[in-house]
DNA sequence: GCAAGGTC
């Protein structure tokens, strides 16, 4: 007897590419926007997912955040929502036609449970359905064709594994988002969140802030020379400015070499694109977010494998070779050339090697004019990264000498390029050559000029978007998939902004408050203690529900430890300060946006009655305070976003300004412009 | 109107 097959892949990409190597007769269907694969000759359909395409959610009971208890979220039996309506009905009609589904979802955690939640939608409209699991780790014929030859069962500890991150996910994140929003006054869609991966994101975000605040320079000495043809410095750093000066004054007019080296070293070229690595490098030209959705398109246009990879070590079964040689005919027909002139072409290899996805990878050539501006910067990064990854080494001849002037000390670095190599298709970090030409031990050297320059220790860093998602990955806070989306969620609750990014004052006052009070939640640790857990729910032995209870416990124990109002004054604070535009100049208390009885907003003084001094402002378009002060005024510098944004300045400057404008005559005007 | 994780 024939039976008739359902496979179900994670997504459209995988089901249509299942569908092509296991079925040579296969036709496309849809249903609505969603496409589907059938083969007659074995009457099998594949389907592809988008992911989850049920989440969990609170019943509606709940839904009110006033008046739901927290207690009563902990305790709440969870619903399942479907997201996807479409695939929700598709596959349970296709239920009734099957009698066979084989799960083939993506061979991780999250890939099992992506697969249960489909079957459980099948199962409940085909209860006798026969099921089986095809595991892969890369969509090829080989790989295929011997997950399917040899089926296994699907893992449910697996996906109880991911089930239960799923309930602490959304029990934890719902009760302290619920909390903090409700008892700051932040409601609608000015709720502020917390979870366990933005959180503890976030927390670094303001410790570095607070580093940077309670940071004190500190003064040093540098002393350094000029000779004839290159510049040279005193390897000593001096706190104390007597010290360096003493070393200054005995610098003499000519310097001996005490030795010279010179040695040429390779510089290894640049390991495959992993969505980290991709990221970073996109960072130079926009978000991670944007990038992300670029390289999405890319994705499904046919012109970038696929963009969501830990992997940076190519699978043997990619042809790299080939698709080198298809830029031959490209855009990039000189940097294909470097690569495929070399004797043996070797691919470089990064550390981290996962089999779910190859590195990213050009998989069609694209023209200029195939692609918008921001899709082309994407394609041609992905080009030239892969092109750079399979080029010759670059080569550098690096000299070093160190040079006595009287008894004090100097040493000179030179490097220089010899062979560019990979750097000549892989343009995007500048290799930077300083001159020192070829010297001689014992020779003696005229000295031209010499410097004693006094510095300053500089506070830590803030963190740029592509820092950021490093340090999350090293930390195991998000994964390649969410990591970009987590920093946008901080940056549209109006926890950081810029770029370097700095907390706002909420962001202060929430991560002091979660400390106090749930520290747990601030810390990575939770995830990894959480990785811990879900890795023992999926061997067995630990059970998904007992790994919830206790995770509940530990949130019930916090949530009726807390001092409501202790909590709600300290972030209520901290939004307060948020909103102060500046110091008044006739009483100095504190400025901020308000609103007159007829709607319209303008800048005014908190101590009104008592004081009377306001500003205008513009009434159109959102105002943002930008943390930029107005030297002469102590006034924050505005912007306004409308459909573009622009800059204000400081609102006091920029009134002034209005006023010598409505001051002066049209014609005394045209004098002062004539003037210019 | 909550999270984080898939995917679009």
């Amino acid at each position: 007897m024939v039976m008739s097959w359902l496979i179900i892949a994670e997504k459209d990409d995988a089901a249509r590419r299942i569908a092509s190597i296991l079925f040579k007769d296969f036709r496309t269907l849809k249903e609505g926007k969603i496409n589907y694969y059938y083969s007659e000759k074995n009457d099998s359909y594949v389907v592809g997912l988008k992911g989850h395409i049920v989440e969990l959610d609170f019943p509606k009971e709940l839904k009110n955040w006033l008046k739901t208890p927290l207690n009563e979220l902990l305790n709440a039996e969870f619903v399942k929502k479907v997201k996807e309506k479409t695939i929700y009905n598709l596959i349970k009609k296709l239920a009734e036609k099957v009698d066979r589904v084989t799960i083939a979802t993506d061979y991780d955690r999250e890939g099992e449970l992506i697969g249960v939640e489909a079957l459980e939608i099948l199962k409940s409209t085909n209860p006798n359905i026969k099921v089986d699991r095809a595991r892969y780790s890369a969509i090829t014929k080989e790989e295929i064709t011997k997950a399917f030859a040899k089926t296994t069962n699907v893992d449910f500890n697996l996906a109880k594994a991911a089930l239960v991150r799923q309930k602490i996910d959304l029990v934890w994140g719902a009760a302290l988002t619920r909390m903090i929003s409700v008892h700051s006054g932040r409601l609608g869609k000015d709720f502020l969140s917390v979870g366990r991966v933005q959180t503890p994101t976030l927390r670094i975000i303001v410790e570095r802030e607070e580093e940077i605040r309670n940071f004190r320079p500190e003064k040093y000495y540098e002393i350094s020379a000029k000779f004839e043809s290159f510049e040279a410095k005193h390897p000593k750093k001096y706190k104390e400015r007597p010290e360096a000066e003493k070393v200054f004054s005995n610098i003499g007019d000519f310097g001996v070499v005490k030795f010279f080296t010179r040695k040429s070293i390779e510089e290894a070229k640049p390991i495959p694109f992993n969505t980290t690595e991709f990221l970073r490098e996109a960072s130079k030209f926009m978000s991670p977010y944007k990038a992300m959705q670029v390289a999405e398109f890319l994705y499904m246009n046919g012109y970038i494998s696929y963009p969501r990879t830990d992997n940076t070590v190519y699978p043997k079964s990619i042809d790299l070779l080939g698709i080198a040689r298809s830029f031959l005919n490209s855009p990039f027909e000189k940097e294909a050339k470097i690569v495929l002139s070399q004797e043996k072409i070797e691919a470089s290899s990064g550390k981290k090697e996962s089999k779910d996805h190859p590195p990213i990878y050009p998989t069609a050539i694209a023209t200029r004019k195939d692609l918008k501006d921001d899709e082309w910067i994407i394609y041609e990064l992905v080009v030239r990264r892969f092109l750079a990854t399979l080029a010759p080494r670059a080569v550098w001849d690096i000299r070093r000498a160190e040079i006595d002037c009287n008894g004090v000390n100097f040493i000179a670095n030179g490097r220089k390029i010899i062979s560019a190599g990979w750097r000549e298709i892989y343009i995007y970090s500048k290799a930077e050559e300083v001159e020192l030409p070829i010297l001689k031990a014992g020779q003696k050297i005229r000295l031209i000029e010499k410097k004693l320059e006094e510095k300053k220790t500089k506070p830590p860093a803030r963190f740029s978007a592509s820092a950021l998602i490093k340090l999350m990955e090293n930390l195991g806070l998000g994964t390649k998939s969410t990591r970009h989306e987590i920093i946008k969620k901080l940056v549209s609750r109006g926890y950081i902004s810029g770029n370097p990014f700095s907390p706002s004052e909420t962001a202060f006052s929430v991560i002091s408050v979660l400390k106090k009070v749930a520290e747990t939640i601030t810390l990575p640790d939770m995830t990894a203690k959480l990785e811990k857990e879900m890795d023992e729910v999926a061997e067995g032995k630990k059970k998904e529900e007992e790994v919830f209870e206790d995770s509940k416990k530990m949130l019930e124990s916090i949530l009726s430890k807390i001092d409501y109002s202790q909590l709600a004054s300290e972030l209520k604070d901290g939004i307060k300060r948020d909103k102060v535009v500046g110091k008044c100049p006739e009483c100095g208390a504190d400025i901020v946006v308000r609103k007159s009885k007829n709607k319209k907003r303008f800048l005014g003084c908190t101590s009104y009655p008592k004081c009377n001094f306001t500003l205008p402002l513009p009434q159109k378009g959102t105002i943002v305070l930008t943390k930029k002060v107005c030297q002469k005024h102590a006034i924050r510098e505005i912007k306004i976003k409308d459909k573009k944004t622009w800059n204000l300045g400081c609102p006091y400057c920029n009134y002034i300004e209005w006023k010598k404008a409505q001051n002066c005559s049209p014609e005394s005007k045209l004098n002062s412009s004539s003037k210019a």
